[in-house]
DNA sequence: TTGAAAGCGCTAACAT
DNA sequence: ATGTTAGCGCTTTCAA
């Protein structure tokens, strides 16, 4: 660990003071001589002088990098948010620090905690809880949350913002679509619901039944303890195949999300069932429902539109101090052959 | 952003100096009356003090983060390292902080420095580009840089950690594989070989053929400017097919990782080919390989044992401080149903 | 057992 | 146009 230079040996090298080296280092060049100006320069070159972050932010420069915090960076869906924000982001010079949380509420307030401490000043939460107590001391210290993924809740402290779809709607049109390619018996494979956005995804379902007289059979939601992500696939696998194995078994699938949609057409496969005569739903639109065979119908997110609506939230600073923000942006069903066959 | 209390606050309500207030923060608790001791913490607690870390890294501590630099956090590969790496850290209590770089070498060098400022003491990184040296100056602070899916290079800096594995003999092996199941004419399909794990895989796939007395046809290697990723879909589909057009076409395709053999697979079923016919290897073992249809043969990292490596690394610090530590890693080849048919 | 004081690297108000 | 100075919140000698 060779010395760093400081801002006082760059002025010593410079023969001026810390103050004038300050100066340049914030934009106020026009209160020196250029041939000042040429010197500093010079001495930060030679010494490879950068800045002390950390005293800036004692100071109280805020650190500019935006928070991001995931359950499961391992679910391709999640990977794409990332993207989708990274580029909005990087559109406006602002990086992004990912954390991934394995939807562990635990890892979940560390992360908050360590994003503060580090002078972060904006973080996008995709929680895993229903309450958000454990974010108070944060969000009392000035950082603002974003929530994405997480309809508004009664109880949620007033700064919070959020973005998410309509995910109600989303799965909604999921089942009517499976309704009228003529589907009576449709399960609907989550796991544990703990995330609002499951619950609401789960309304969906039950109010397109309830529209089309179809009465809910609790023996198509098997609930398991926990899935979803990429690693989960054997308990998706394990409901989808409890839900096979019944006297009346579905004739299509509601997956939570595009990897429960994926593990649900592979335990199909294995269990020999022909995939082209049991209709499945994603929901996301990751990148591989298209690439699969057969290509899977899904509920989209509009990602690069709630990225740019994070960017308004935080960069442009829009919606703050407002009484509340919630954007709620319209999912889309997307269509494709893993839904193609009408039956009866 | 509502006053936070500060160690001069606590010492003022328990009435005792701000040292005081130290002592206890930093695990000096012997040097203190009991009695001192519980009315700082009553303090503590009635103001909801925290430690002002940005105020500690200032004095010297490190910040315990450890930095991940991906080159696409939208490519399931990268999410999947992400989280077995996740994982190996927090066992051992420590988080980290993921960026994505979308293969830009500006923004690299970006996060690198921002990760620098921000105190942190262990970078790994998967760099897109031959060259290091634009981490000299954080490597000269004593940023401790881990490259990672990065074989060693003669010209590297001698404080250099590598994690990796063969790239060379994985995709020797998918080659021979496909050359024992009767395949002759093999396409290697990656985008641009900008960086030292594909042009080994390349190599590995060039010394197959050699082996095998099967002269290598460039018109089997298409190349173009940039794929391998999430969103890069179009161009793997783009060269795989130019390939299907030629007058001799291959019968197989080795990829430069999972994604490029789902394009791939894509590209010949939207072309009506049978994707039967013709065998695709994948390298990296994502998830999703074993779910879709046909399975996919892939060359998988041991990213576990390998997570494992950079804990060692890196908490444990292994390997610092001697003249170089490079750690390569023996893939394995995991054979499934996409290069099940044997040909003439 | 506790407190006083100096200083980490930087900024900004206030001199000059 | 440039320099002097007083901190930001914390840790750590050193002194009491």
């Amino acid at each position: 660990m060779r010395a760093i230079a400081t801002i006082r040996d760059v002025a010593q090298a410079a023969g001026v003071s810390p103050s004038t080296v300050s100066n340049l280092l914030n934009a106020r060049e026009h209160l020196m001589q250029p041939e000042t100006r040429r010197r500093v320069l010079e001495a930060m070159e030679s010494l490879s002088y950068r800045p002390n972050r950390v005293a800036r932010q004692l100071r109280g420069a805020p650190n500019p990098t935006l928070g991001l915090i995931v359950p499961s960076v391992a679910n391709p869906f999640w990977g794409s948010w990332a993207a989708h924000l990274e580029a909005a982001f990087h559109a406006h010079g602002r990086q992004i620090y990912l954390c991934n949380t394995e939807r562990d509420p635990e890892r979940e307030r560390a992360y908050v905690e360590q994003l503060w401490a580090d002078g972060i000043e904006h973080i996008v939460l995709s929680t895993s809880l229903p309450s958000l107590d454990h974010l108070r001391p944060a969000m009392d210290a000035g950082v603002q949350i974003i929530a994405f993924d997480r309809e508004h809740q009664e109880t949620d402290p007033p700064e919070l913002l959020n973005v998410s779809i309509d995910n109600e709607a989303g799965a909604w049109m999921a089942t009517q679509h499976l309704i009228e390619q003529g589907h009576r018996r449709i399960a609907f494979v989550s796991g544990a619901m703990r995330t609002i956005s499951r619950q609401r995804r789960f309304a969906g379902y039950v109010r397109a039944l309830a529209e089309n007289g179809i009465p809910l059979d609790e023996a198509l939601v098997p609930s398991s303890s926990d899935l979803g992500d990429a690693d989960s696939g054997p308990l998706a696998r394990a409901a989808v195949h409890a839900v096979l194995t019944l006297d009346d078994p579905p004739t299509a699938v509601v997956a939570v999300n595009d990897m429960v949609a994926l593990s649900a057409s592979a335990t199909l496969r294995d269990a020999g069932r022909d995939v082209a005569e049991f209709a499945v739903v994603g929901f996301d639109d990751t990148p591989i429902g298209s690439l699969i065979s057969p290509a899977l119908t899904t509920v989209r997110q509009p990602l690069r539109e709630m990225a740019e609506a994070v960017v308004r939230l935080t960069v442009d600073g829009a919606g703050v101090g407002e009484p509340r923000s919630s954007l709620v942006f319209p999912p889309t069903l997307v269509v494709r052959a893993s839904t193609e066959r009408r039956i009866a």
